[in-house]
DNA sequence: TTTTAATCGTTCATAATTTCACGATTGATA
DNA sequence: TATCAATCGTGAAATTATGAACGATTAAAA
């Protein structure tokens, strides 16, 4: 199967998270115009992302839950859990410490990073807290895939390299700042003031 | 002027915000070669994005950092603030109101609501926290332009229900759950799980 | 003054994505 | 059994986004 673009990855995440959601309602049959409604993508578009994978919808009828779900995960996630480390435990990291939604399947945080010696050693939520130093030693013994940047934007540009040097190659970052990283070593940002200007800027126009 | 793609406003404010950096470091000339070495966006895009608004930049020279960012500005935020108010003050929602990004322009929390007694008549961050009984009231009294949703997912249904009812018509979703609105409000969503998936995902295959 | 090199703005071509249209399949109904 | 309505899967068309090419402009150097 060739490989898919990211937003269609994106698409299908959206899918196994609303099939999840269906099973616990015990709905075990769902259709493409219902995944529409409940997504707000069109129902050919949920089609084709799905027709990737292989023939497993029923005319009239939709698709089993389940099986979607099941055939879904087995191609994007094959099992594995993503292992995360989190660098940065202040407001922010703390929240993405304590985020419910890792709890559950699919990701666990593995290790927090912080230079405040107050904040060294503690455990929030059963991960630890190491001081950054160790990063390279943490972040080989646990397998992280991930690394997470939850610092002040002053400093996310060392952090993302220290990061690097400590062997991560895929970077989530939360400062509000870009950072510049080889080429082999992936970024993505969640940039919450652009979210929303952007949100208002485009209703707005 | 016509009106912009989401994607080019999303980029545009990426641009103003490297240029305030920029000016910040006395760095009052800028070429799109060095934007698109900052931000990872290719150069032409930059220029093509730049020029939906006027011919500002000088051959050889590159833009004047503060004019471009005016320019930038003037036509996507025409000096407004967006006033935002926040639904849920878990520890994602703290974070949300301690968040220092907001603290310094363009964008202002007026308001946040919980149903926790303890947490009622609080103030964070100089951002009190109301009962949500009393969302229409305060969101007219403030003008709230953006409500923010950092309930647990179970909630979040409700909530946006309830938001839309006190008179909001953008919404900014941070449960990982899709919450279905009338036509006429926008929701996007920040759903941590899936970009961390998908940042797996697609540098997996 | 002329030449040179950097950089802008724009056109054209290419690629990616979404939407449309429709045949094929299925379960329910007459 | 024959018909009907719902829904899938998909090829083609339309739209959107990206990238390459290049002339035009400018400041600096020869």
């Amino acid at each position: 199967m060739k490989k898919l673009p990211r937003k269609t990855i994106t698409r299908v995440l959206l899918y196994i998270r609303t099939l999840e959601a269906l099973a616990k309602e015990k709905r075990f049959l769902v259709s493409s115009k219902q995944l529409s409604e409940i997504t707000g993508l069109s129902d050919v578009k949920i089609r084709k992302d799905i027709s990737n994978f292989k023939k497993i919808g029923k005319p009239r009828v939709g698709y089993k839950t389940l099986d979607l779900k099941r055939t879904l995960e087995n191609y994007l996630l094959q099992n594995n859990v993503v292992h995360l480390a989190l660098f940065g435990v202040g407001n922010l990291g703390s929240a993405i410490l304590s985020y419910p939604g890792f709890h559950q399947n699919k990701i666990k945080l593995v290790a927090a990073f912080d230079i405040d010696r107050r904040k060294i050693g503690k455990t929030i939520n059963g991960v630890k807290i190491y001081p950054v130093e160790r990063a390279p030693e943490i972040i080989k013994k646990y397998h992280a895939d991930i690394g997470i940047i939850a610092v002040p934007k002053e400093h996310c540009q060392e952090v993302a390299d220290y990061m690097v040097l400590s062997g991560l190659s895929r970077i989530l970052n939360f400062a509000p700042y870009s950072v510049s990283v080889p080429a082999k070593v992936q970024v993505r940002s969640i940039d919450f003031t652009i979210k929303i200007l952007s949100l208002f800027c485009d209703a707005h126009k």
